[in-house]
DNA sequence: ACCATCACG
DNA sequence: ACGTACGTGATGGTA
């Protein structure tokens, strides 16, 4: 006898996810959902012994049943991404079962069991249908059995016809016309008001059917007659949308069907991928013919975790000289108001978990100090986050050696990110759940006990000895360990203190400029509300959209994928149209400065102190620039003079004291210039006269006095393109000329400066040879894509590695030359503090008596930070605040 | 969560 | 013929 098992894969999903606690493996993959499905599956193949096995899933989205009724399904819930993770696993593992999977576009799975059940009583099939819904009861049968699944899916109920008389006294056909009666709320499908369960039992076992139940409806009374009345076609709809399709387009392939048990090597992959150890045991597939080894970290299991207490402190304290690598846990994006939990310090195969709460108290101090000697080195991940998140409890961090974090960007700064979880995973270190594993995200952000905390940290802890050995070996091998040593890990440090001492921004003032602000943009509204002749929200794309488009009808220039194109650039070609266009220009400008500069850095003020503490991130950006966030203090405006009034809220924060800004001019010409070797473009440098009208001069052939503004204005739009690898599209836009006068324009510039041409000819070759581009002190970056067949992947490659050696070598100065001035203004013993970095500017703040010196040290320092083939140039300035500093 | 927009170098 | 400038972060609106 053949006996066919045919599971409903999604429904059984949804319930062994919701009857399961969530569990997940260390690389933070969750695993409830397969968990309750592999205990059910072994379950079915044992007790039920099937010959043929099918599981059956939804496919699409959209089913012929939705054409009948657009709200089938509507209101249901979206599948939490913890569940729709774990789909594809659940996939594999049914593949790893050796079980056929089927799915049809267009079609429930219920169909598909529909058919598959209908064409094994025709073949003489004995079936099982496991599901978790009660409609499959109607296709209970002689040869079909339905097996529902009940707390979860730890067990099943069996029905057959006779099983389902027992309990609904119904034939399994009539299930259909209970749920016409009832509804399904989970299904969205309506029903008749008022009728639940009983009332429908009571209806059918009266008249049998839904249509029976409508046609003798003046039987009944009250209420239950009105609603019935009322309603008679939503319940006949139900019935029909309850009614399982058995026609599916699909044949009975019994051969393909048929179960030979499980493919057992593959399954104890899977299995050891998703940490199921007790499975592999109870299977006994961790050796077998076949399997690979069992994957065991003997080390890890071998570690024993101590949860520090003050009694036993000494202990720690006793090892402190063995200490490979400690781990913090902070959590939290922005350090300077992130927690730290505690401090995981291994030694020799012990990992020691200090509360911060101990750390912090009297009994400890003999840890404080280990942390804060220069001269004790110390191997940790993230140092950075964690110095910073560290000085705001009054614990220095110093005497860091080695940061995995920082070391994994250098290797490959394009990753998707550079925890510690991804680190270790890569690069083969154990698995490491991630922080949002741990203590869950948004809403769901908890702290775990301290003893999961603990047994986390020791696996940081070993993940992070374990890197070092191999990162610090691949960054010898890429002949990247000054950059690491004597660049990357200095800097961190000397960051930690610029953003710890904070800039003090004037909030009064701020505030002030905030109430102008306001008295501007409203005026512009009612100015706008007025042309428009109606009132509606000017941020909103969609909405000014429609009113210039629709309502006005402006010639529409440029469309973005959800509508109409209204930014800048196209409000711009729209101004001579309409007044209303130059008053949304406006308005635009002034809420941006309302928003993100007034709004956005008030909150970021700290009342104790009146300053603004930025984060940089420097494991972030593809080309080795930093980056600036909670808030972001790279974008001040600075070009229009509304917003560049902003600057005067940065201010000393000493009394008498002035702020001093010092920017490299044309610093990645500058380095275009020394690494293409252009003579003509080095001998533009060297003259000393503005690079822009140089670069005018020698395109169109001028002498000085002849070149007016607009061939600067495109002279220089030129020079931009080059340093962003250009093409004649790109700088045609820029410059709103065609693009054949564009290629003009370059073609132009390559004759002028044939070295540069060069450059951008060898560079792109250097990429597709070699599979990335270096700066000038080494740092990497990959670019795959150049070898892409795809134009528009291939071209972006192409444009990055015209860019990234020259952002990448000026990002690498201005960060040499940070560190050079940190250690003069220690060495020196000055009191000048180093603020903000701006990309190719430095901001400090400085005492009156140092002025003079640091108007020499700084620009002296930055210009010879790196030796190039022209000269560095540093224009210095100083005022009262960041404003008057230009 | 994603998009469009806009601030900076 | 393809369809774009390079690198970031914050905001408000919308789905």
């Amino acid at each position: 006898m053949r006996k066919l098992v045919v599971i409903d894969g999604n429904s059984v999903a949804y319930r062994a996810f919701f009857a399961l606690p969530a569990l997940s493996n260390s690389s933070g993959l969750h695993t409830g959902a397969v968990y309750g499905m592999t205990t059910m599956l072994l379950r079915l193949i044992e007790e039920e012994k099937p010959t043929h096995f099918l599981a059956a899933f939804d496919a699409g989205k959209v089913t012929f049943r939705h054409s009948q009724y657009g709200e089938y399904k509507g209101g249901r819930q979206k599948t939490p991404p913890e569940l729709s993770e774990q789909f594809p696993v659940i996939r594999n593992l049914i593949e790893a079962m050796g079980i056929r999977q089927f799915e049809l576009e267009g079609y429930e799975a219920d169909d598909i069991i529909g058919t598959i059940t209908k064409l094994a009583e025709q073949d003489d099939v004995q079936a099982v249908v496991v599901t978790g819904d009660k409609d499959m009861l109607q296709l209970a049968s002689e040869r079909v059995t339905i097996a529902l699944t009940r707390k979860g899916v730890s067990e099943i109920e069996r029905f057959d016809p006779a099983h389902i008389r027992e309990v609904y006294n119904l034939a399994p056909d009539q299930i259909r016309d209970l749920k016409g009666l009832m509804g399904d709320a989970s299904d969205n499908i309506p029903g008749v008001p008022g009728v639940g369960e009983k009332t429908a039992l009571k209806l059918l076992h009266e008249y049998g059917t839904v249509e029976q139940v409508l046609a003798h409806v003046d039987e009944l009374k009250g209420k239950l007659r009105e609603n019935i009345a009322n309603h008679a076609d939503d319940a006949r709809m139900s019935k029909e949308l309850a009614t399982i399709f058995r026609e599916v387009p699909m044949e009975a392939d019994w051969d393909a069907l048929r179960f030979a048990g499980p493919d057992k090597p593959k399954l104890a992959e899977l299995f050891r991928k998703l940490e199921f150890r007790s499975l592999i045991d109870k299977l006994d597939l961790g050796g077998g013919a076949g399997a690979e080894p069992a994957e065991s970290d003997e080390q890890e299991e071998a570690l024993e975790v101590v949860r520090v207490t003050a009694d036993r402190l000494g202990d720690l304290v006793k090892r402190l000289g063995e200490v490979k690598a400690f781990a913090a846990e902070v959590t939290g994006d922005n350090p300077h108001t992130g927690d730290v939990h505690g401090l995981t310090f291994l030694a020799g195969q012990t990992a020691y978990y200090v509360p911060f709460g101990l750390l912090a108290s009297d009994e400890a101090s003999a840890l404080r100090e280990w942390l804060a000697d220069p001269e004790i080195p110390k191997i940790t991940h993230d140092a950075h986050r964690t110095e910073v998140a560290l000085h705001w409890r009054g614990l220095p961090l110093r005497g860091v050696a080695f940061c995995t974090m920082l070391a994994g960007y250098l290797l490959d700064p394009t990753e998707a990110g550079h925890t510690l979880g991804l680190l270790a995973r890569k690069y083969e270190c154990g698995s490491v759940p991630e922080n949002e594993d741990v203590y869950g995200k948004g809403a769901k952000f908890k702290v775990p006990d301290e003893q999961t905390l603990a047994a986390f940290g020791a696996r940081r802890a070993l993940a992070i000895s374990r890197l070092e050995s191999k990162l610090s070996e691949l960054l010898k091998q890429n002949g990247m360990e000054s950059l690491y040593h004597e660049l990357e890990l200095p800097l961190s440090g000397r960051l930690a203190a610029m953003e710890t001492t904070g800039v003090r921004v004037d909030a009064g003032a701020l505030e002030a400029y905030g109430e102008e602000l306001k008295q501007s943009i409203a005026r512009l509204e009612k100015d706008i509300y007025e042309l428009a002749g109606t009132e509606f929200n000017i941020g909103s794309t969609k909405q000014l959209g429609e009113i210039l488009f629709d309502k006005l009808k402006l010639p529409v220039v440029k469309k973005t994928k959800t509508g109409y194109s209204t930014d800048a650039e196209v409000l711009e070609k729209l101004e001579p149209y309409h007044d209303i266009v130059k008053h949304i220009l406006h308005y635009r400008q002034l809420t941006k400065l309302q928003s993100t500069y007034i709004e956005g850095l008030l909150k970021e003020v700290r009342p104790e102190t009146g300053k603004i503490h930025t984060y940089y991130q420097q494991t972030i950006a593809a080309t080795g620039r930093l980056s600036s966030q909670f808030p972001n203090l790279q974008n001040i405006p600075i070009r229009l003079e509304e917003g560049r009034k902003i600057r005067r809220v940065f201010v000393p924060s000493e009394p008498g004291w002035v702020i001093l800004a010092a920017d490299y001019s044309q610093i990645e010409l500058r380095v275009l210039a020394h690494i293409s070797g252009d003579e003509g473009l080095k001998e533009a440098f060297r003259t000393g006269l503005d690079v822009h009208t140089k670069t005018a001069m020698d395109v169109f052939g001028v002498s000085e006095d002849q070149v007016d503004a607009n061939m600067r204005r495109q002279a220089k739009a030129v020079n931009f393109g080059i340093v962003y690898g250009i093409s004649g599209f790109g700088l045609s836009r820029n410059l709103d000329i065609s693009p054949k006068e564009a290629e003009a324009f370059i073609k132009q510039y390559y004759e002028t400066f044939p070295g540069v041409r060069a450059y951008m000819d060898n560079i792109v070759a250097t990429a597709r040879e070699q599979g990335y581009v270096t700066t000038l002190l080494n740092r990497r970056r990959y670019l795959p894509e150049i070898k892409a067949s795809n134009f528009n992947l291939r071209s972006f490659a192409e444009r990055t590695a015209m860019n990234t050696p020259i952002q990448g070598t000026a990002a690498d100065i201005i960060k040499l030359a940070m560190v050079k001035i940190a250690d003069r203004l220690e060495s020196e013993g000055l009191s000048s503090r180093m603020l903000l970095t701006v990309h190719d500017e430095l901001v400090f703040e400085v005492p009156p008596d140092e002025l003079e010196t640091m108007k020499r040290l700084v620009p002296e320092v930055m210009e010879s930070a790196l030796e190039l083939d022209v000269p560095l140039k540093v224009d210095v300035s100083w005022g009262d605040n960041w404003y008057e500093a230009k």
